[in-house]
DNA sequence: CAAATAGTTTAGCCTCGGCTAACAAATATT
DNA sequence: AATATTTGTTAGCCGAGGCTAAACTATTTG
């Protein structure tokens, strides 16, 4: 091997960023981004299970598979996966129906969903953008931030 | 079967929320938020391995693992996909660095973390959950979305 | 310098969330 | 009513991102 390694450097001059968080507390950042990787997708599906019915009338796999663009044996497949975590009710060639705990979480998340869009439309972000980050955004939004931005929001109506 | 099925309702009284987007649209919004997903986590290692540089001078698994609160053989696999990725070099038993396009990553991560975070701070949110919240939302937020933060930080300073 | 400890890697397992292909059931069309 | 179309399910595949246990390498310490 060779002397000339590339070495690490000293811990050298900070040209940006703050100072690195005390272990533990770095470690829960993270965890709190995996945990709510976990709820996301689940959330997201009864979120849209919900909009339909109360746009729609009904919910059918279908109409998920198309809006979510994804194949409709994805669809099946997470169906089937709500119906055993209690969240929707469902035979085939119906529509779905939420449970009772279903449309709790589908009324949780379309109200986070809706402030966080009124908050970035609130601070000048255009529609269309809007809506795609309010959509990745969302799950991430503590509740302490979400009551500042519902805040701001009613300040700052247009 | 029952007569008494459980029907769907009429498209239905909108108490809140705005109406559907048109399902192009609306596939594209989920499109987006599953392609931010499959970079998000490679784009976490690469910042934190950069952070780690930058402030430590080096960057070894294990720290990587304490600081992701994820187990070392975990960071180890993650590392060879870094490797064909083409963004670190490593060799064992040795810190790691970043290729000339990781450290690219790792700056524009470093970037919009920043921008996130004192977005957040400069709304009000406190310290702590700002950086929960800043390190799920990062990779959420469109450059349009970013560029508005940041003028919305700069009008704001404390 | 030998032994203990710390750091790293590998093997093998698991779950999730995608996919396609094949089939089955319901609905619509002719 | 027969056929075509749409809708839904099932089986089986894949990669990602976790895990533990075991083996190996490096470093520190007695």
């Amino acid at each position: 091997m060779s002397d000339h390694e590339q070495q690490p450097l000293p811990p050298t001059s900070r040209l940006s960023g703050d100072a690195l968080p005390p272990v533990e507390q770095h470690a829960r950042q993270y965890e709190t981004v995996r945990n709510a990787h976990e709820t996301e997708l689940i959330e997201d599906y009864v979120e849209l299970i919900g909009d339909l019915l109360r746009h729609r009338g009904e919910a059918r796999a279908a109409d998920i598979a198309s809006r979510m663009a994804v194949s409709q044996a994805t669809v099946s497949k997470m169906i089937r996966r709500l119906n055993e975590l209690g969240l929707v009710t469902s035979r085939p060639y119906r529509s779905l129906f939420l449970t009772e705990a279903g449309q709790n979480m589908a009324e949780t998340s379309r109200a986070r969903h809706d402030v966080v869009l009124h908050f970035l439309r609130a601070l000048g972000v255009r529609d269309t953008t809007a809506r795609i980050d309010a959509e990745g955004m969302e799950h991430h939004v503590s509740d302490e931030t979400l009551a500042i931005m519902q805040r701001f929001t009613e300040t700052h109506q247009t």
